[in-house]
DNA sequence: TGTACATCAGTGAACGCGCGTTCACTGATGTAC
DNA sequence: TGTACATCAGTGAACGCGCGTTCACTGATGTAC
């Protein structure tokens, strides 16, 4: 018998209390707002409240107002996706095609957590300037980390590269733009855009490499 | 004398009554409303009401709910800049990089009218299905009249294109995200990004051509 | 171990506000004769 | 030209609702002795 259906999952005082509230539940019970039609800015303090199983004053307890529970949750998507694919890329074996591998992996992030990636794929045109910041440095981080491994590789194949920073810029930006179309997709067209984006991604490498053996590259 | 400082703009009845609304009033002023952190789905229906001095409950004269404004928006915008894209791409010379021109009248629209292509550039990833749709829409014509350029383009200089739709969308996406990024920037920084874009669709259609006489493109 | 006390996370109740939507009204405009 | 009438765009007032934020309270937990 559950007088209250709650106190099943949640564990709270004979007052009705809920016993804490964890920083951490305040931000998971957030990701599970998010969806296709619902973004960070879109939420309301109580539903965040609601969706944490709280009174919605108790927000204030942990968060100052909602631009800093966004930014806290970006920092958070930001900082678990780069150690993913980090990992994945160490992983690695020269075997496989690093391009088309990498961006295997960031589709099965997709289609496994798409709330970690909305935050960082859908977040970034809308909200407040501290708001976007966040989305932007962690749109840095990708690039700097691809940044180092498109010269690598480079070196490696003894292949040049035109404006590493930049081609690691376009990289990052068309499969995010990409991955944002993606979420709306039913899952079955993964694998189609799986092998688009490779693709695109392949002509950024092979027209920044042909490009810096090029002697004319007036644009 | 003035006794309503409204009355020197909008012709008024003795009533005090708005003479006549027209649709595209409201379509003008809602534009008006937007800006860095304000998008169409963050918008209210009285916003739009003030905005264009009006009661609230006359939007509903005009439309039925908020989505059918913004698709309505949406299709505008995206007409609006077809023409101008098209309109210009026609006027181009052989003498100047047509990559180069294009990307430069993007950018120069990007100044001149922010709010038009705040539509298409950041609307795209938040709102209702119907709304998310037109911008997909829009963004396709643009990808099908950019791979037509490049088919005729590729004829003339006599060089290949591997996937002319795929090189058409990649550029698409990537200008599109990257002129997202302008819209926060200050216009200083306009002439550095025109440059940098400009690149990044060289790189993609280098790559294109390059990829298009190579033996082997596994990816 | 027991007692007194300070701290502070969680909360119920209340507030004023802007919202979307409805209803019945009004008065300008067009139409029939 | 004048009159009677229908239409309908624009509106004032009102509604119920969810919102962010505040206040004072409570009771669990940690600390001093």
């Amino acid at each position: 018998m559950e007088p209250d259906p709650l106190s099943a999952t949640t564990p709270v005082n004979v007052s009705g209390r809920r016993a804490s509230i964890t920083r951490n539940e305040i931000l998971e019970a957030t990701l599970g707002l998010l969806g296709p039609h619902r973004s960070l800015s879109s939420l309301s303090l109580r539903e965040v409240a609601r969706a944490t199983n709280m009174a919605p004053n108790s927000f204030y307890r942990h968060f100052s107002n909602m631009d800093e529970l966004a930014i806290a949750l970006i920092d958070q998507a930001g900082t678990a996706l780069r150690g993913i694919i980090g990992d994945a890329r160490r992983r690695a074996t020269p075997d496989r095609n690093v391009v088309r591998t990498s961006v295997e992996i960031f589709m099965e992030q997709l289609r496994s957590s798409p709330q970690l990636l909305h935050v960082l794929l859908r977040e970034g045109s809308v909200g407040s300037t501290a708001f976007k910041q966040a989305v932007e440095r962690e749109l840095r981080f990708f690039e700097d980390e691809l940044c180092s491994d498109l010269k690598r590789l480079a070196h490696i194949r003894n292949t040049g590269l035109f404006e590493p920073e930049l081609t690691a810029k376009a990289i990052t930006r068309l499969v995010f733009a990409m991955g944002s179309i993606a979420m709306d997709l039913p899952k079955e067209q993964y694998a189609l855009l799986t092998d688009q984006i490779s693709i695109m991604v392949r002509m950024i490498i092979v027209g920044s490499q042909t490009m810096s053996t090029a002697k004319d590259n007036r644009i």
